[in-house]
DNA sequence: TTTTTAATTTAGATGAGTCTAAACAATCGC
DNA sequence: GCGATTGTTTAGACTCATCTAAATTAAAAA
């Protein structure tokens, strides 16, 4: 059996992953946990000895196919949590996080099983994020760009927001950025600010890096984009 | 913040002291939770450190005010989820209990209260076991009397049947032992076996150790017995 | 290329929760 | 009432996840 603590790192080397193409460095791993590097670098060590990351010294830490299967199934327990309780509970969507990232590790199998037939096989949670099965398309799991490629004049659909501070969650609910909104990019300043305009006129500014956060498509993508042309 | 490992031994600690009156042995609970002597010691001794039990070398543990507090709060979680899983998730009444063991540690306040809510401030579990609030009134929790304690010709109906040994619970589920159930005792056995008729004629043996688990009351009593005389 | 800086790892310590073996206290049987 | 049995505590060690301080490596600057 796999610690709680295990999970939570093979699930952010699996996140830091997709981030930024390549081998995640210790330091990441270690500020985003909230952890020492030397504490890190150590638990990096032990998943390596589990063959769940494997490492290369001073260099960082790639998942393995097992550490994949790992964090592929904490983060649709973390996911089907989230959808859970703002579906069934009456959480906000913008307060699911804390409460899922420590339930997450510890519901079984069949509850998750459970859970996910109450909720009719849900395929994206409350942010937009898609459900992982047993894999995780990586194509999936990158849908939608960021928002923060796109220029002025730019019409765009809201596909996810990352669920990352709940802060910053709350403050784009409240003005109305949720997965399925329409956005037009109205400015784009050259100290990184985004202005985009909401279906009801109303305008938000937002910092570069916030914008990095919401994830994008063309309004007039097929919503549910079979890449290629498998009739249905 | 207290692990939950702590509040498994409070909740250990509160559990038997309900049994059996008084101070409870540091061998009880080490067995309870599957922990040798010492490490009940140890941890008891943390406990009482921290305000939560009192203790006299030798002799055992009793909980304090704050302990009762915590272990009430926990039970509370426990048969909380235990009714949610039961009745929200489709689980089996004889299932609920490991899952329940693991999530009573970890969900928040705000949990409790979303699913005391969702479903409509349920004042017992699927054992029949009651749901206790701030104070879960000692009279309450024992509410019943041992099925043990009765004699032949005796009616008598099922309150609650402990969750301790799935098996075991099972085992009375498949045989139509359940809450809300009407027995009949048959025959009382000098080597302490129980018989009991069901009302549908079947007949049930039981060793007295699982007739003690079986909680009963006088079939005439009234089922939510305000002790004395509030009209309603 | 050499030096400086930044990132990473090693070394060693800590606290929580557990264990085994041994010492000690309480109780039970005669 | 005293020895034998049982239950409890002490002593000491181990693992896990963490830390700080120091050493090492890699990368960036000069």
């Amino acid at each position: 059996m796999l610690s709680a603590k295990m999970e939570d790192y093979v699930k952010t080397v699996y996140e830091l992953q997709r981030g930024s193409d390549g081998a995640v460095s210790t330091s990441a791993v270690a500020e985003r946990l909230g952890v020492t590097a030397p504490t890190a670098t150590s638990m990096l060590e032990t998943l390596a000895e589990r063959g769940l990351v494997e490492r290369e010294k001073y260099k960082g830490a790639r998942l393995t196919r097992e550490g994949e299967t790992v964090a592929i199934e904490v983060i649709r327990h973390h996911r089907l949590l989230e959808t859970y309780l703002a579906e069934q509970l009456g959480y906000d969507w913008t307060e699911v996080h804390d409460e899922a990232d420590r339930l997450e590790h510890h519901i079984s199998e069949e509850f998750e099983e459970r859970v996910a037939e109450k909720l009719g096989e849900p395929e994206v949670d409350p942010h937009g994020d898609p459900i992982p099965t047993e894999t995780l398309d990586p194509v999936d799991e990158r849908r939608g760009e960021a928002l923060s490629e796109h220029g002025e004049g730019d019409t765009v659909v809201v596909e996810r927001v990352r669920d990352r501070d709940p802060e910053e969650l709350s403050y784009l609910s409240e003005e109305g950025i949720t997965p399925g909104t329409r956005l037009v990019v109205e400015e784009v300043a050259p100290i990184d600010m985004f202005t985009v305009r909401l279906p009801d006129g109303e305008t938000v500014s937002l910092p570069a890096s916030v914008a990095e956060v919401i994830r994008v498509s063309d309004p007039d993508a097929a919503e549910n984009g079979e890449p290629d042309g498998v009739m249905g």
